[in-house]
DNA sequence: TCCTTTCATCGATCGACGTCGATGCAGTAT
DNA sequence: ATACTGCATCGACGTCGATCGATGAAAGGA
């Protein structure tokens, strides 16, 4: 997992680069949308989630919500494994917390 | 300031509605973008900062700062007095950590 | 009064993003 | 072999957002 410069609160706050803003600010968009937000949020609560709870869920069509799984992925925020004909999501909870103290933990 | 529904770990993650998940969408959105990422983390290692210290330190040009400090604005992260000709900026340490939290502190 | 500086707003442009239907591809059952 | 289900990807469409130049408003100085 990589280390993420403190944001803002603590003793120090270093100025950030360019590179490490753009990294924190893709971290930031992926939970950028609503529907994002109550996935990760679903996921906090359970361990596992199959994807086809995640369409019944959500008055989404089924690419939708299988674009914003490939966001949260992409942004490392979940992770998934199939399992016969089921894909599971799960939550990565470092890299949930990580983002937390970039806000100052 | 508003109070908005825990997102993750902590003993109680309970469901999200959909207005709360819209309202944490909306403030992350507000950090979605690399220079307002930026603008946050040099809010937060000064008091204070001038608008006219910003539009320097970004190569961006004079609109394009005060939009993003409207949306910082608008999502409640910074609040913002003018001083005869200049507008200062500071950070609303509760909103970042308020989101903080939600992340799960 | 007139000019300059500081900042916000407006209008336009262009790329990014959310959404959907259609399609593809495994896995499972009949 | 055929059909069906669960999920990812593709292509297209509409909207939103980042950016800029131009303009406006307010304050201060000559």
């Amino acid at each position: 997992m990589k280390m993420l410069p403190v944001l803002c609160c603590g003793p120090a706050t270093e100025p950030l680069d360019p590179e490490s803003s753009e990294t924190l600010a893709a971290r930031f968009r992926a939970l950028a949308d609503p529907t994002r937000v109550a996935i990760v949020n679903r996921l906090a609560s359970a361990d596992e989630c199959c994807v086809c709870d995640l369409n019944a869920a959500f008055e989404l069509s089924q690419p939708t919500i299988s674009h914003h799984l490939k966001v949260l992925r992409d942004a490392g925020l979940v992770e998934s494994s199939r399992r016969g004909t089921w894909a599971y999501y799960r939550l990565v909870p470092d890299a949930v917390s990580e983002l937390r103290h970039t806000l100052g933990g």
